[in-house]
DNA sequence: TCCCGTAAGGATATAACATAACAGCTGCTG
DNA sequence: CAGCAGCTGTTATGTTATATCCTTACGGGA
């Protein structure tokens, strides 16, 4: 039986990061791997001060904000973490390798979030806005409704 | 010589909402109608403490959030302001009518945001969550870059 | 007229999200 | 070993948003 979520295995995909941070040499530290693993094993995107609070119970003794957002800074600009804008949320990227330009489909109902990949789309954004004169280097594309397994 | 901008006209824009107000027996009170205005005249969106801000100035003491939220909300309700999520801001959505599911171009120099409807888009949109099982009833879709004066 | 319901706004407090600024530590490299 | 870069700790503060309770203004029906 399978679930209409994209079922991502938390340990794959924290292997994936560790190898993509052993080959462009980044410094994957206790610190971001806790992270990383907080963030991993989560069924839906967390706040900023989730993850704080779950760091502290971990570690024992309480964290201070700037030491998550610094974590978070460091895989936002890697691409191992995207933001969800419309909720102050964070969530594993799935498709490492590629900037991380999906359309966000977020259930208002379980909380979760998938992440698609739409070349189409993103062409037709490309062209939309060039038409207007405006040349984009980010993008969000946030869609929020009924997952398919909210829906049934 | 003619701005690469929308050139919103603040006047006419407060004439609309005031029209479709009045068509909808919607209650457009003075400190609604001041919110209207501060929204107008500012060349980009604004966050809701710069509008506590410029409301307190115009009033002469000082006003509480909950007071702009709820007007925002009350706008935001009916399509008559768009929030932009990934900037916390609120600006006059231009296209009043339409449920306000654009596409916004939010420059990084100059801070102006533009909102641009495209069919093709929101039927791509459509359809790409369609295949994902997702039902989507609110869309949000920025792009963040150079428009076309702040290119030049 | 009196009462009541509803919509709008005021006031206080607090929650939730995010960053500035500086200090200390560690490990590399000249 | 000196000096620097990268990472983390710590304190304080800034920014955005909501919960809660109270008051006012207005309209409709007993």
């Amino acid at each position: 039986m399978k679930s209409g979520h994209a079922e991502r295995d938390p340990v794959r995909w924290q292997e994936q990061v560790e190898s993509v941070c052993a080959g462009q040499g980044l410094h994957l530290t206790p610190l971001r791997r806790r992270v990383l693993t907080i963030l991993s094993e989560s069924s839906a995107p967390l706040g900023a001060y989730a993850i704080i609070d779950q760091l502290s119970r971990l570690e024992g003794k309480p964290i201070a904000p700037p030491t998550v957002y610094r974590t978070l800074d460091f895989f936002l600009d890697h691409g191992f973490v995207y933001k969800i804008e419309s909720r102050n949320a964070y969530a594993p990227c799935e498709h490492l390798g590629h900037a991380h330009h999906g359309v966000l489909l977020l259930c208002d109902k379980c909380g979760r979030s998938d992440e698609i990949e739409d070349m189409g789309l993103d062409r037709l954004l490309q062209a939309t806005a060039a038409r207007a004169g405006f040349a984009p280097h980010r993008q969000m594309v946030e869609l929020v409704g009924l997952c398919r397994d909210c829906a049934a």
